[in-house]
DNA sequence: GCATGCCGATTTGCATACAAGATGGATGCC
DNA sequence: GGCATCCATCTTGTATGCAAATCGGCATGC
């Protein structure tokens, strides 16, 4: 269900323009509401319509975009309580990730956590944003992974990807870098010791303290 | 994420396809691993090849169906262990959703959730498996509605979908309507009185026993 | 002044045509 | 006889062309 799930070498030209789409609207270069015109996608790639409309139909089906028949296409454009439902659907699949982990990980998976996690704490006293937001990024995706199952791991990461245009620069919020981390060593401690419930409780207060983050960072900007 | 996402009057072409391919997968008339040959698709509904692959492209993204590049499309066909997480992972959204409604079903929807657990008995009293069945998937339908997040209860959904071809029938295991029934009380006291974790814990436990009523059904059709 | 209907321009939906990679079977070779 | 190779054929991928619906502006009428 996600977005590079035909990964295959020799990917055709609607998969190369759908990770592209999937690209310019998780970097803000095509910001929710934007029209996503075929001709003009088209022209702007170098192909013809066919294959767009292809990409479009994919990543309409991921969630990324919205199209309505004979109306287009448009970068999908949520309403603050679908935002919410959003951030709530990711949590609940985050935690459940975790859960599942806390459970089946392998001794070998759950070292790599925690030693990735350990890594993080220097990151976050140094307060290296940029490197924290991807180290963020493999410590979430490492816990997909270990939940072993591959549908909610692509839907969580699906959710992870939707909920990016609505969140950009959320540990731009002072002091979410440390607080994250905090959290993070709740997690990784249930999760190491197989407290399954532990795990979900602690992934579910995480990820629900990173919406209250976006809610912060939204009220600022809107000032 | 689900199939009937566009939902729109004026539904183009490819909706219409893709829909039609997927209810011949669901009912069995395509089954897992039966491949969709474009020409043959287009001539069998009278229309080009174009619809046909935006319809295809389509059902990919929800799962139900695999494409490889330059390979064509078949029904998906999951190794066992691939089934094994498609339950385990529906079982998890089921229970999550189970959770969230326990959460924030209203009064009314409460009350509706029990009346049509209760019709349900006299079904599986009767035996009645066909009018059972159905009246199940609506039981769990409107628990996916009860959870008020509309992502997680289409994913909810499209795991059902997916899972369908590989348990039709389920219910002629022996006994397993009242179980069955019995099963849903207990999720539905928990849901009424707002015990989350309990109806998480005994969602969980239902959809498990589910998934051995398959595994049972298989074993029986294997010998 | 505002609503309504009409018409041109634009855009999407679908069909057809063409190109290129995959498939399968016959052929030649060892 | 078995195996690799090559070629005809089929299937998928992409481009182009045409039909139909939508959108915007303008004129018309109230």
């Amino acid at each position: 269900m996600q977005i590079g799930m035909r990964t295959d070498t020799n990917p055709t030209l609607a998969d190369k323009l759908a990770a592209a789409i999937a690209d310019g609207i998780l970097n803000g270069r095509l910001p929710p509401g934007e029209r996503l015109d075929e001709v003009g996608l088209a022209e702007q790639h170098g192909v013809s319509r066919t294959p767009v409309r292809e990409a479009l139909r994919q990543l309409a089906m991921s969630g990324l975009i919205d199209m309505r028949p004979r109306k287009g296409a448009i970068v999908s454009k949520a309403t603050p309580e679908e935002i919410e439902s959003l951030f709530v659907a990711m949590a609940e699949m985050e935690a459940t990730c975790a859960r599942l982990a806390a459970m089946s990980m392998t001794p070998i998976e759950r070292r790599r956590l925690q030693a990735r996690h350990e890594s993080m704490v220097a990151l976050a006293a140094a307060g290296e944003t940029e490197a924290y937001s991807d180290a963020n990024v493999a410590f979430h995706s490492a816990i997909y992974a270990g939940a072993h199952n591959a549908p909610l791991a692509d839907y969580a990461m699906n959710l992870r990807r939707r909920v990016g245009p609505y969140r950009r620069a959320q540990f731009r919020v002072d002091g979410r870098l440390l607080r994250s981390n905090q959290e993070h060593d709740a997690v990784v401690r249930a999760i190491v010791s197989g407290d399954a419930a532990g795990a979900h409780a602690a992934m579910i207060h995480h990820v629900s303290l990173v919406e209250d983050a976006f809610e912060a960072f939204a009220a600022i900007n809107a000032a």
